[in-house]
DNA sequence: CTTGAACCTCTAGTCACTATAGAGAATACG
DNA sequence: CGTATTCTCTATAGTGACTAGAGGTTCAAG
């Protein structure tokens, strides 16, 4: 019924230095121990270590997470909360889109251009010299 | 002819301590200084940090800049490490947006979803818990 | 009982900066 | 020339979300 750090981790496929990691910023409870000091969780540990690694997956940052945690926790408040909170990221994750649609573009042009000659007449390493570029914060990947 | 650091920064629209950065690690070389210790560069060091920041933009990391520095540097090279090195960039790209796809679709559903209620009928919280999500790293951002 | 995989804590490293502290240098104005 | 303000200097630490490593202990199988 309850089962070693090492099961956890292969049952929700989130890495054991991760899972210590989460306990240490408080996100999962300190669970209980052996008398050598081993953690031993159970199928609750399961399922709230699910819910932080989908939200992960969804580019959630931890303290949006600790947010939708503390929510799930206490289901009688208004939703509204994790409804602001999932639309955020939606908002950030479809800027994002778009300026990754923007450098893909000038990517492309670059690659296309490139007769694959001396350096001299490189049109990656032209374009990039080319100080004729506004945009702003394109990447950050 | 020559100018403080600060100006430098005002010029290429990189922060004075990013410049010090890219010095410290070696994309930068060590400028001039004045008696008193101040940097002093010239429009040569415009044009190079200039280059820097749009392949930042572009989202290239740094050991990546460092090589396309160094072709600039020595023009009578192939330029196929310099394409080699953007078509790497692009296919990241490129995956990235699938990948963020993928992730807008999830969570309009789970806004959509959301009546506003009470947390305890959420589709947020829910779809969040629900562990039936096998997709990889769809999100790193 | 012995072996060896899995576990423990703690510290430091990753990336590309950004922030802060405390001190000295340069410039504008009166 | 004095002084006030702004700029610059070095050095160190902090960011987010882990990941890697050292060096030691515990557990379960055989």
């Amino acid at each position: 019924m309850d089962f070693s750090i090492g099961e956890l981790a292969r049952r929700t496929k989130v890495k054991v230095p991760t899972i210590r990691y989460y306990e240490q910023i408080g996100l999962l409870l300190p669970p209980p121990r052996t008398e050598g000091q081993q953690r031993r969780y159970d199928k609750n540990a399961i399922a709230r270590l699910a819910f932080i690694k989908h939200a992960r997956e969804l580019g959630f940052d931890i303290e949006a997470i600790r947010a939708l945690l503390s929510l799930q926790d206490n289901p009688d408040q208004s939703c509204s909360v994790a409804d602001r909170i999932a639309k955020a990221r939606l908002a950030e994750v479809e800027e994002r889109i778009v300026s990754l649609n923007a450098l893909r573009a000038e990517l492309r042009r670059m690659v296309e251009e490139c007769a694959s000659g001396r350096v001299a007449e490189c049109r990656v390493i032209e374009t990039l010299a080319d100080s004729s570029h506004g945009h702003g914060r394109l990447a950050e990947t």
